[in-house]
DNA sequence: TTACAAAATGTTATATTATAACAAAAAACT
DNA sequence: AGTTTTTTGTTATAATATAACATTTTGTAA
């Protein structure tokens, strides 16, 4: 079986990875690069590759409700994975689920148009403990 | 039962209804603005407020991978309600689906941090009829 | 019908997110 | 060593979105 851990990653993928590694929240483009500043790099690009690359490996998952990055912690996840997260309303926090029967219900599902659903983004708002009390 | 039907649009709101409605793909903020610029229009927050309050109303949906907004056919859609979307990965080709299976399956979820899904985004992708062929 | 409040619009500027395009350096390969 | 591929560096600019404040229009109640 292939897994992402079989890749290693160059220098500016690690030093992104770190920074998106170390927040417990989704990571802002602009936030990541003013960190790696730090390290010497200088411009976007250079984080938004590292960024293609880490999510192609599966690593990193976009939020795309916060146009942000969030670490990934499961090994067996790669770009073909779908996803699903739980966010917060009041404090943006995200936190990646796990949910086989989630998976497995949209695995089967097929659009009017006769569309197969080979991966997918599932964002699931509330409220979360915290935030309640 | 209180529909978005009940609520009468202004001048704005119904300008960037209109092109969004006439479009049968996602469009886009910008795209928008170029269009109602003919209407006298200017500027950008113009078309986002509008936006705004066209999503609050459940009249448009945000595409959040494509950051393009698609008339929604569904009266009793509101803010509140769950998405789907079946999104081709080779046109960008988008399509609202209804599915109450999912609905209810993810309604009652909760994250294992004890988060109820109050609402949710999913986005399905696949590969559609028109670009298999 | 006038006065007040609320909603909608107009306007300028700027913040935020992301990519194009090309040059140079480093690493991997033969 | 020479060649190809990958990675990095760099400048500029495109694309998306909002802040802040002024003005106008609309609704409402005295």
């Amino acid at each position: 079986m292939i897994t992402k851990k079989n890749k290693s990653l160059s220098k500016n993928e690690n030093l992104v990875f770190e920074v998106i590694k170390k927040s417990r929240k989704p990571s802002k483009a602009y936030t990541i690069l003013s960190e790696v500043q730090k390290k010497g790099l200088k411009a976007p690009p250079q984080v938004y590759r590292a960024l293609d690359k880490l999510i192609e490996l599966g690593l990193v998952h976009k939020i795309e409700s916060q146009n942000a990055y969030l670490n990934c912690k499961d090994v067996s996840c790669n770009k073909f994975s779908g996803t699903i997260f739980s966010i917060c309303n009041q404090c943006d926090d995200v936190s990646e689920m796990k949910n086989d029967n989630i998976k497995k219900f949209l695995s089967v599902i097929k659009s009017p148009s006769g569309q197969k659903c080979e991966t997918y983004k599932l964002e699931l708002y509330g409220t979360c403990q915290k935030c309640k009390s």
